[in-house]
DNA sequence: AGGACTCGGATACGACTG
DNA sequence: CAGTCGTATCCGAGTCCT
């Protein structure tokens, strides 16, 4: 919908509050939840109280809303929001000598002290400062606007749906509008910000600015909104459209090609950035559809890094990458446990039939473990009798044992497990980092050589360099790839909120000499805002990849407490990735 | 119906530190 | 001696396959 058309109309509605429609003529009658009692000659202070409500229910100030209403009529409600956002930027305020509104979600902090961006950890006193605030009321129309939808996107979608429609079927409901052709129903049109008028520069100066604080409320309201998701995808009648196939080869994969595989796109899905997403294949049922919907509908590519390793890492990826044409990385690291550890074959039992290990987790058998099995196995002569095989071969299998003497298995060490997953050895060592956070990291990164045969493609469009938004950066899989790949990493902007996970991947990017820059400041990627992208873009150019695997703390079925899907107190920062890769697409489109 | 698999979390406790 | 840190030891369920 084209929201400057008159003959379109909109709506939007609180959760709580009275909502209007404006239709074709331009005056705002109650719909919905609002009376239509009334005497007619009434109507017009109805309207206007209605609309001075429904604003101040908003947060914005009762006075300058009444001003405000009244300054554009009541019936121009997007005139109205449009004003009453840029008035409650500062700089506007002070600008026209009235005192500044400060809204009770905009964190008062230095933004135009990032100039030179050399220091973005000031984000983190953001955060702080904003831990301290009080929530406000949100309309869905200004969560959706927040997150970078376009006022007539969004007020198609609303106008379209039923008053209880969630914020999660709307942006499905935007999402395939964006996807369909463009209709004079739904013309495909530049987000809030980028429509020109002539004093265009100005009002995005103030757009932005407000839109730090929009961005930030959309974050935390967005969390309670999800409930709402959760209790969708996790219903049994929720048509879970995506099957996690049981043959894990994604679009093929080095021995198990799939010949003449040809995948379509949808337009709106194609770079640039090229972008790549990644987490555990088996989260909760319609946990991939819900991604996939957030993610332009694009098709998982769902890859058992079995392929590529000795051990089991099955995870789905979307990513708008090309698919042809892609290479492993060489030599080809060994496939089976003897090949990957031929010293532990002397003492594999035959009863223990595992050729490859399964997922290498966070968590690690510990010593009494081992030692139960060393007593459980001694003191039989040949093998142990069938029922202990099988408790052994559990255990084995539960926690990726490995057979060290007779009768005796162990945890894999940190070092094996990083060059199973692609990592140079030692590459988690040192730094103060402990066994137990060694293995955290490990157990949450990428596994390197699936990642790189994924990214080869990119090695012929980037010759000269890429440059990389990579967030959840973890101990650097991704740029590991890229670099053993051959592709320069000409700027790199690794968001992670794990300090030792940030000092390994420093202590790689300096033990490697990279040429290019490195920016990991940015801790937490719910403070990667679009001025600050804005700034990164301005300093750094262009994305040309946004990569990154959002927790699956709350996805993943080992976690036996918080299983509560992508609203989960980790897993809900699967939205974050959305709204940043949508943020840098709309830049590019801008520039 | 039963087996197999899963980028985990909370808590207690002991070692260490200032 | 209190606080911090690292380790050990517990804790099932969802889902798919056979």
């Amino acid at each position: 919908m084209d929201d400057t058309d008159s003959s379109d109309s909109w709506d939007f509605q609180d959760e709580d509050g009275p909502c209007f429609s404006s239709n074709g003529s331009n005056s705002v009658i109650p719909s919905r939840g609002a009376s239509m009692c009334g005497a007619e000659g009434s109507t017009s202070n109805q309207s206007r109280s209605n609309a001075i409500s429904h604003f101040t229910e908003m947060g914005f100030a009762e006075d300058l809303v009444i001003k405000t209403v009244d300054e554009k009529g009541e019936e121009n409600t997007e005139a109205i929001l449009e004003t009453l956002l840029a008035y409650t930027a500062p700089e506007e305020c002070a600008s026209r000598g009235e005192p500044v509104l400060s809204h009770p979600s905009s964190p008062e902090f230095e933004w135009d002290s990032f100039d030179d961006l050399s220091d973005f950890s000031d984000a983190e006193s953001c955060l702080q400062n904003e831990e301290n605030l009080e929530p406000v009321p949100e309309t869905k129309m200004m969560q959706l606007v927040a997150m970078g939808f376009s006022i007539g996107e969004v007020s198609a979608a609303i106008n379209s749906s039923d008053p209880d429609t969630s914020i999660a079927d709307l942006m499905d409901y935007i999402s395939a509008a964006q996807m369909a052709e463009p209709t004079s129903d739904h013309p495909r049109e530049l987000p809030f910000e980028g429509r020109g008028t002539p004093d265009v520069k100005k009002k995005k100066l103030v757009k932005q600015e407000f839109q730090r604080g929009r961005e930030i409320r959309a974050w935390r309201s967005s969390r309670k909104e999800e409930m709402e998701k959760r209790k969708r995808y996790l219903s049994p009648v929720e048509d879970d459209f995506i099957k996690i196939p049981q043959l894990m080869i994604g679009f093929g994969v080095p021995r198990h090609p799939r010949i003449g595989f040809k995948r379509k796109l949808p337009d709106v899905a194609i770079g640039p950035p090229y972008f790549y997403f990644e987490n555990v294949a088996l989260a909760p049922k319609g946990a991939w559809s819900s991604i996939s919907r957030s993610l332009f509908n694009i098709e998982p590519e769902f890859v058992d890094s079995k392929y590529f390793c000795a051990a089991a890492r099955k995870r789905g990826y979307i990513h708008n990458l090309p698919t042809d044409n892609r290479f492993p990385l060489l030599p080809i690291p060994p496939l089976t446990i003897a090949e990957a550890l031929p010293l532990s074959s002397r003492w594999w039992p035959s009863w223990d039939v595992r050729k490859q290990f399964n997922c290498l987790l966070t968590c690690y058998g510990s010593a009494l473990e081992t030692e139960r099995i060393r007593k459980d196995l001694e003191g039989w002569q040949g093998d142990p009798p069938e029922h202990i095989q099988k408790r052994v071969l559990n255990k084995c299998r539960k926690w990726n044992f490995v057979w060290t003497a007779k009768n005796s298995v162990a945890p894999l060490l940190p070092e094996e497990v990083e060059l199973m997953l692609g990592y140079p050895r030692n590459h988690t060592r040192g730094g103060g980092t402990s066994q137990a956070e060694r293995y955290k990291s490990l157990g949450n990164s990428f596994q390197v050589n699936t990642v790189a045969f994924h990214l080869s493609v990119l090695k012929n469009r980037f010759p000269n360099g890429i440059s990389v938004l990579s967030l959840f950066s973890g101990i650097g899989g991704a740029e590991i790839a890229l670099h053993q790949l051959g592709i320069p990493l000409r700027f790199v902007v690794a968001v992670e909120i794990s300090e030792v996970s940030r000092n390994i991947f420093r202590g790689w990017w300096e033990n490697t000499d990279q040429k290019g820059v490195l920016i990991d400041n940015i801790t937490d990627v719910t403070m990667l805002t679009a001025d600050k992208i804005e700034k990164l873009v301005d300093y750094c150019g262009e994305f040309d990849l946004v990569i990154g695997g959002s927790p699956c703390n709350n996805l993943t079925g080992s976690n036996r407490w918080h299983r509560d899907g992508l609203d989960g107190k980790q897993s809900v920062l699967f939205y974050d990735y959305c709204r940043i890769l949508n943020t840098v697409k709309r830049l590019m489109r801008e520039n």
